[in-house]
DNA sequence: CAATAAACGATCAATAGCAATCAAATATGA
DNA sequence: TCATATTTGATTGCTATTGATCGTTTATTG
């Protein structure tokens, strides 16, 4: 295989969750360690990929700085506070218990769990497209849909008002993301992505939001629920202590990733 | 052979993922080393293409056709008689009315159709998360998913037995794939398949099944449908006439792409 | 905090791709 | 038909890329 073409599929397993292992460079582009190695070490002084031990991601969010390509807001999301949003992602994805259900909702943050569940043999009722694509190369994983339509912006289903889109599901929980979160509650800035949660939190034993701390000093949106309905918060060192004291005021678990 | 020719094969195949090595156009243009390297460079010096190591890339932004992943047997079938599939796509395409509602089944062959369908503002309802993302990038494409489990080998949705997966859903119009057609009936490879399209089918109005004139010579799989379900045909022109005059018998409309 | 395993970087031989030159075949025009 | 121009094919070094094998560094786990 030639270089070109190990790029071409170094983006394209990148694209997801901004992270790729080395180990999965090494079964998808079938060459050895060292051919690897170069053509992570080569993207990255060009600018395009970061290199980390173990693998490579997507550079942190800095506009413009190279021609990567990045044309939906999601897209460009993703690299924001991407450090932050993967351990966030992995201290979410380790209170999952092995072979049980759980719903995961839409965003970028939330999609940071996708990596570590490989192995756990979880049921994972989604309603994000950008989810199901990261999880589909897990073959121990099984993916649950809801019916609806698609919504582009977000890349999400969103099923008819009123109408039983996932028939007999309950899971023990539900992991969340946010646009932004205070002590008025949990914000999205799409009204539409509203109801959608509001359907999933209803079917969930316990909620578990995972925000990035930026998005404690956010605050426009329409709110989703108060934070009496949260049991858990999983967020990054960046929180400031006065809310993190809020939370616990309010009976919120807080977890610093 | 002419260096014309020579250029109309190096660029069909470059299409697919953006990328030919040296040694498929050693084999695909049978011409020697020194030929090739110069239809290259002169491609390149009018810039239709960008020289690399080992071969030749598309220019950058020239992201027509998005870099695919290939391994599955999904990804394999999609290349097997790709300019039949993609006549009888367009052929297919042909028969949508603008802003109707219309069912697509999953496959290789029904896959063809969705570059035909930008502009039509269509109402899809698929269980095919590959025709997901060819529709996804078409706005005025609305897009509908059933809900249940993704089944990974053909990359569709799967919904439980008897559960209703698609509430109040009606179609005038149901494009549908198959692994094999003959006297018996339309044919898939996968029992599986078999339920999802059941149900499509008594979903529809009229049953369009897209095949490549090789599904007319293989003969396994399990049964979906008697050829009295099916309404229309749509292959290419390698059907055998007695078979063409078996299906006519049959009472089955025959366009050939 | 130490032990272990994994990932890393550097070096070197082998391979594959490359450019340049020249010879042969084919086309073009008087 | 012959001469000339253009394109193709083969040969020859040369360079770039790859894969294997070291010893070293870095995470992770108990």
């Amino acid at each position: 295989m030639h270089a070109a073409e190990r790029e071409r599929r170094i983006f394209e397993a990148l694209r997801p969750t901004g992270f790729v292992s080395y180990r999965d460079l090494e079964v998808l582009l079938d060459a050895s360690p060292a051919t690897i190695r170069r053509d992570l070490t080569r993207l990255e002084e060009s600018g395009q990929i970061v290199r980390v031990h173990g693998g490579a991601k997507l550079p942190e969010g800095d506009d413009a700085s190279g021609p990567r390509l990045m044309g939906t807001p999601f897209d460009q999301n993703i690299t924001q506070n991407l450090g932050a949003k993967q351990a966030i992602g992995k201290a979410a994805a380790a209170l999952c218990q092995p072979g049980e259900g759980v719903m995961i909702d839409g965003g970028t943050t939330t999609l940071q769990m996708c990596p570590h569940l490989d192995g756990l043999g979880l049921q994972v009722l989604t309603n994000s497209l950008h989810i199901v694509n990261a999880l589909l190369p897990q073959a121990g994983t099984r993916i649950l849909l809801p019916s609806g339509a698609v919504f582009r912006e977000q890349n999400i289903i969103l099923a008819p008002a009123g109408e039983e889109s996932m028939p007999r599901f309950h899971a023990p929980r539900l992991f969340m993301g946010a646009a932004a979160i205070g002590p008025q509650g949990v914000m999205q800035a799409d009204p539409v992505l509203v109801a959608a949660e509001r359907r999933l939190i209803d079917r969930a034993e316990e909620v578990i939001l995972l925000v990035d701390s930026s998005k404690f000093s956010t605050q426009s949106g329409t709110i989703v629920c108060g934070l009496d309905e949260i049991d858990t918060v999983i967020t990054d060192s960046g929180i400031a202590p006065d809310m993190a004291a809020a939370l616990q005021d309010a009976g919120v678990k807080l977890v610093v990733a």
